[in-house]
DNA sequence: TATTGTTATACTCTATAACTATA
DNA sequence: TATAGTTATAGAGTATAACAATA
């Protein structure tokens, strides 16, 4: 089956192919830690805003509050963060655990060593310019900027 | 909040993020046409492949017959192709239809525009040669070429 | 009144498993 | 037996809409 055609010439989707590509390695990298690639960001995102709130959490994922709890609760089963009291009595601070801590690491190696092997291809000077190009891309304009879709009510 | 982590250093990350976006955008340029890029991509192979069946459409695509199945059913519900006898009587044969071909050229228009506005803020240079790393960066290795997940029974 | 967490419910896209009718 | 289409059902990840407690 011919499998080019129209869509070649676009930009977006040469980025879709590739991202298919590095995140279906960077999920097989992090089944062993039982995480998705999204869950490891939002366990970071945690991690580097110790305290942080549920909300804050979504919004920075793009995914609105009732999403945000799911994923929290999730995380929170797993025993790599925890709910403590927050600023106030209807929020609450969220922090890594201990185990989460000691969990985190081996992840981030395994994740960068799928990301490596990935773009074993290119040269050091290749990685960086394509590092350049998509951050000159642009960030997100309109939303969006991890999983989600639509917007919040 | 503080967003930028740990992950800032995967190019898998960088290219996560640019598919957000470039997706998003293109996403609403298709909106008037009642498509998601998924589904033109669908209809691009299709128009590519005539009298294609809906087996070989769903392993183009990375998805099982019984997606494939859903997908087919709506773009002729949509009554942009048609299944049409196919080479013995338990296979049909795919293809467009007139509405499909009328329509199609202007969904292209969409996207195309979408595509070069999103990377308006590159040089024409820097454009290909994105396009050179990002294919450089290798073709789908372990599997999947679009919007799927797992693997078929 | 507005906001945070929460729950119930639904939608989209995908999958698996089984059935049927061919081949 | 194996394969194409089909159907029913389920799961993951998201959303909306409501409610209680708190601000």
């Amino acid at each position: 089956m011919k499998t080019g055609h129209d869509l070649d010439a676009l930009l977006g989707y040469a980025i879709r192919r590739a991202e298919v590509t590095m995140l279906g390695d960077a999920r097989r990298a992090l089944e062993p830690f039982g995480l998705t690639p999204a869950r490891l960001t939002a366990l970071l995102l945690i991690r580097n805003n110790p305290g942080c709130d549920q909300t804050a959490l979504g919004r920075a994922l793009s995914i609105n509050r009732s999403s945000a709890m799911k994923l929290v609760n999730l995380l929170a089963e797993r025993g790599l963060i925890e709910r403590r009291a927050g600023r106030n009595l209807r929020t609450n601070a969220l922090h890594m655990t201990s185990d989460g801590e000691a969990a985190i690491d081996a992840m981030l190696d395994a994740i960068g060593e799928s990301d490596r092997r990935m773009s074993a291809r290119l040269t050091e000077a290749e990685r960086r310019s394509l590092f350049t190009l998509l951050h000159k891309l642009g960030a997100p304009r309109a939303s969006r900027t991890h999983g989600g879709s639509r917007t919040e009510s």
